[in-house]
DNA sequence: AACATTTTTTTGGACGCCGAAATAAAACAA
DNA sequence: TTGTTTTATTTCGGCGTCCAAAAAAATGTT
């Protein structure tokens, strides 16, 4: 059900809202503001001077202002934003190549960065929670900020996250199932942490750097060393009951077709997936459970270049994968009928082989009338979506759950990560 | 982007709230709206007597009151409920049968019904809103009740509706596409129309009749002449971008597999749907595009029986729907992780028959993690669960979007079809 | 008849928003 | 320089909503 209203609630919203234009267009003057929220100048002074005094937002000095253009008649603007330290936030992407962290602050700016090349497969499941906590401080260090200046942490994984239980469900990055993240992060550190899908912090990243364009009904798919997939509705990403993304990979494409790594045959990672697409050029049978471990960059280079050569194997291979593609998007369409596709990652590199198969196998897998209206559009993203998105994601809950609140001293929330 | 709020919208969302509490719990006394909605007495007070006066809710007169058990002490409650003359609404059921109306008064029961064998399959397309209009006027001159009061027609349709346009797109009811509907009405009757899937107004009826259960994120699968779904996520029935439901009958299950109404083969529908079980069963070529014709219930029953006595290709037709059911099941859950799949619809007699074919499908095409938190459901809905679902709908709409909003007086929105 | 109990209404205060007026800070013009 | 114009921001007073507390209403109990 809806929840009451009252005038509490109603300062929190438009606090909110004013936040939201802000994270959307960046810095901007009090009129703006009021263009963009609706709201009348003399609330839009109210709100913003309690949230300067809150320590989340500033105004620009004086000498930060940029020319703007021709010199305007009237009373210069002065142009608000948010206090780069009034909350900082940690992202971290775990994958099969190892950890990547990220500190941002306030505004969403990288302070910070730290690579790992740990693996982690065969690592003790109830170790990896303490290894996460390690790297962060060491991220931390490296920043020299104190801990409990961090208000959120994100982890985005390959793979099923449960985003409630704060587990990895699945991944290919571990043996083990179900594996605690959250719990041992919130107690080690003491800050606050959501686990997610990686695929939905892309799909959380493009919502941050292109609303208009994204913000509508959108699937976004990830080809890599999986399939991931990340879907918006409007307007939000779309995290199922238990928290978990959309499966995409690992929707069954053919009954009894090949073998996957999640253990069913036909799914579609079992025809897309870089695994996938060198098991078939290379002849070998679909019946073996695919290695687990990374693959190199160079393979993935050798059979492109083998396919534009022309070798029959490499050419069947992407056949295969667009044509499972196609169909996989066809079965989307028909459910869904999003108004945008999205085909990002680095499989996306060999697009115009595949797309071909792609397009046939559209046509022949949903009526017309559904597929017209969706636009694909491939977006060879920088893996950096992920951490961008995961940084999105975690400010955006700061500014929804925290700073859409009044000020500290007037609520009891737990509450001391924060500037 | 969320909305600006402001004290209107506060008394907006406060009065709706209580509205949906009487709606989902039916009459009551203020104290339990103040308990349900978590409003204060005095609040519930200044609300209820507005929506009093506003002629949309009423004070049930003292007789009416049911001996509530053993007396209690104190000042008794006054029930209260929706005035059943606050508003009129008609729904509309399209099918390949021909048409059936129904009357409902504000409390959402049922004044008058009408049916027509009338079939629209050749009608000419132009024709049909016209035709729709007479059958409107004709249930309401049954009923004595001029047609300003009506608020709301609700149409609900097999096949794809684009309510945006207000047009049926493709339908098995009608040969021609992109029928107009809602548009006619409007111009001919003056009364606001909407055109939904029928799927999702069994979904919008099942979440009516009990929100906790179905509340949540659930598919609704109708099983019948032809193959539909009705999503609800995060409680709301989805309509894509467009307005279309969920083409789960669509969706393809096989590349390349037996031909299917719409044109496409392969489809979930060519396998599932009433006229792709006869075919199988009586070893018809899948290659031919099926009737248009409605299919007699009698033939149904004999496929039943003829499976019940042993008869190998009876039985084959239910292993063919059972594995493509579950498939396509399988790939819904992979994709949106329901907590809930209700199967419905005359179809559903014959589940004994496909059940195992459907568990096994699902159990080769989705990961155990997934499926394993999914509740799979079988209702034989009658399907006046699309008309009950159509009346609701078009009720809380016409709560939301008129009732929610102050008196007239206070307002310039267009609005006669009240009271 | 007085008291107890429960429901509903009334009253007064707080808070948020808004429109209008006032103030601030610049460019422009004489 | 000094006043005028222009635009941005703040201040002020009014209005509507909510809530807590007190009052009133309506009934059962003793």
């Amino acid at each position: 059900m809806r929840e009451k209203a009252d005038s509490d609630l109603v300062r929190r919203q438009n606090r909110l809202l004013l936040m939201e234009a802000l994270r959307q267009h960046g810095a901007m003057a009090r009129v703006d503001m009021g263009r963009h929220t609706g709201l009348s100048p003399a609330s839009i002074t109210s709100i913003s001077s309690q949230l300067i005094s809150d320590g989340i937002l500033e105004e620009a000095s004086a000498a930060h202002v940029p020319a703007e253009g021709p010199l305007r008649r009237g009373r210069p603007t002065t142009q608000i934003d948010f206090n780069p330290k009034c909350a900082h936030v940690v992202a971290v992407k775990v994958s099969i190549d190892g950890l990547e962290l990220a500190l941002a602050d306030g505004r969403g700016a990288i302070l910070a960065r730290r690579t790992s090349r740990t693996t982690t497969y065969d690592a003790d499941p109830a170790a990896f929670g303490k290894l996460l906590a390690d790297e962060i401080t060491a991220l931390l260090a490296k920043a020299r900020l104190p801990t409990r200046r961090v208000a959120r942490v994100g982890i985005a994984v390959q793979g099923v996250a449960d985003s409630q239980a704060g587990t990895v469900v699945w991944s290919p990055a571990f043996r083990g199932r179900n594996i605690s993240v959250s719990a041992v992060i919130e107690d080690r550190l003491g800050i606050p942490c959501r686990v997610a899908n990686d695929a939905n912090m892309i799909a959380e990243g493009l919502i941050g750097s292109d609303r208009a364009r994204y913000g509508g009904t959108a699937a976004v798919v990830f080809m890599g060393y999986g399939v991931g997939m990340g879907l918006i509705i409007n307007g939000q990403v779309y995290h199922g009951p238990t928290g978990a993304a959309a499966e995409f990979g690992h929707m069954n494409h053919v009954p009894d077709g090949p073998l996957c790594r999640c253990g069913r045959r036909g799914c579609v990672e079992a025809y897309v997936a870089d695994y996938s697409l060198l098991r078939w050029a290379s002849g070998e049978a679909a019946t073996q459970p695919p290695s687990s471990n990374a693959i190199p960059h160079a393979d993935m280079l050798a059979l492109e270049t083998a396919a534009h050569r022309g070798e029959p194997a490499a050419l069947s291979a992407y056949a295969k994968a667009g044509e499972a593609l196609g169909f996989g998007l066809a079965r989307i369409i028909a459910i869904l009928t999003p108004s945008r596709i999205v085909l990002a990652g680095p499989g996306t590199r060999a697009m115009a082989l595949i797309r071909p198969y792609l397009d046939r196998a559209l046509e022949a897998g949903v009526v017309d009338e559904l597929r017209r209206n969706v636009e694909i559009e491939v977006v060879p993203i920088a893996t950096d979506m992920i951490i961008k998105g995961t940084i999105d994601r975690a400010l955006r809950h700061v500014d929804r759950e925290i700073f859409a609140y009044g000020p500290l001293a007037k609520r009891g929330r737990e509450l001391e990560n924060i500037a």
